[in-house]
DNA sequence: CCTAGTTCCTGGTATATACCAGATTCTGGC
DNA sequence: GCCAGAATCTGGTATATACCAGGAACTAGG
């Protein structure tokens, strides 16, 4: 009797008595396999089943962690990233990886429905307690903002839209699922490839133009995304 | 040269290309594997990766088959699952696994939290064009709907408060987040043991009151949840 | 023609083994 | 004491093999 399920369930454990904090390290895969009595293969998916509910992650060739608690994504309140995260306790960080006019070719379909035919990319990461937990690629309009890329753009666009363009968002359509990070992604994020993450996905209007879209891919133990509706 | 990055690639192709249609069994994983002159072991990966990425989806012991499009989950409309479905052309259908009074161990902690100490809890299992996609524990405090299990608990849970109980909700706080299925909800939806899913917790309230708490297992690939805000 | 039981096939899980490339650590030279 | 290069360790990937239990298909009996 020596499966991943009865493994992951022993990390588990040992990680809800309080035996292994946020932060800390897990031992090699070889090490643990050869404590726990299973081949590596099944400590693996122990660990991989583990990270996709959240308890541990993964950093590609650097180890397992165990997983601090979930960045809560409040999609009602406004509040920008770095205040997010500070009213969590947790500090927040944003790289910009890449910026300029993103060729036509590689315009998102929702921007060319929208008569849309020259938009700027920013390729940023954000970052949490030192850890990389989402790749975002921002689409904006380039009528909308000329000369955007003489700005900061490592810091709340929606603040740059309204102080530096005026432009307030009066709607904002998102949409959340299930999807892959590509190799560019996980590389960025350094996990695995291929991991699967959360995509949210946003398009956001003032004066019924479509002004952003935006992606975001989080790993997946990293989020809570959470709404409070009122009919 | 034969990873199961490449293997998921071609199978990908294949579909993108309309050669295997939505509903389609896939070979076996044997015949496959052969096939595609990779081993097993990499063809399932190839497999687990696109069923992350919502293009296949595997049935326990039945095999992998071509994903539909996935269900349009709007947090915005509160219209009810099967007229959601409806309107997306798909049938849907609820079954109801096992309902009764909570036992007050199990109560969940929001619950008590609000001074609820008695709760019926329902099972059900959400169908959509036959596939079971999303499992559901929804608890309702006893004071607000007495003599519930005499009512008919297949259906919308909103319009039977509404029509039976006169109870108007008011306030609907959603969660998102990755989890994995446990064991009971696995095998209710006919997957691999530790599948991992799309969890979505809603508390539910009317004047002030708490009266429903609801916890929605999806299968990744089968769901798109959409929200339209304006600020 | 329908049903019950057997057989075969399938996916789910587990093992041992191997190789590669990126990270880390160690070590020798300055 | 610092730095560059070498050796080592680590996770990521791939193979072959094996066994089990649930599903599906087939077959024999009514």
């Amino acid at each position: 009797m020596a499966g991943y399920q009865e493994a992951a369930e022993r990390i588990a454990a040992r990680i809800a008595a309080g035996e292994l904090k946020p932060g800390v390290k897990l031992g090699s895969e070889r090490q643990l396999s050869e404590q726990m009595s299973v081949s590596r293969l099944t400590l693996r998916a122990a660990l991989i089943k583990l990270e996709a509910d959240g308890l541990v992650y993964g950093k590609s060739r650097r180890g397992w962690f165990v997983s601090p608690p979930r960045f809560v994504y409040d999609l009602g309140r406004r509040a920008n990233y770095k205040t997010m995260a500070a009213a969590q306790e947790r500090s927040a960080q944003i790289d910009l990886l890449d910026s300029g006019l993103a060729a036509s070719r590689e315009l998102p379909s929702c921007m060319r429905e929208h008569g849309l035919t020259r938009a700027f990319l920013l390729r940023r990461v954000r970052h949490l307690d030192g850890r990389s937990v989402m790749f975002e690629s921002i689409y904006l309009s380039a009528e909308a903002v000329p000369g955007l890329l003489k700005h900061n753009l490592a810091d709340s666009i929606t603040e740059l839209l309204r102080d530096d363009y005026r432009i307030e968002i009066d709607r904002e359509d998102t949409s959340v699922r299930s999807a892959l990070l590509d190799s560019m992604q996980a590389e960025a994020l350094a996990v695995a490839p291929a991991t699967h993450g959360v995509l949210i996905e946003r398009r956001r209007f003032a004066a019924g133009r479509l002004i952003e879209f935006d992606t975001e891919h989080w790993l997946p133990g990293a989020i809570e995304i959470r709404l409070s509706v009122e009919p």
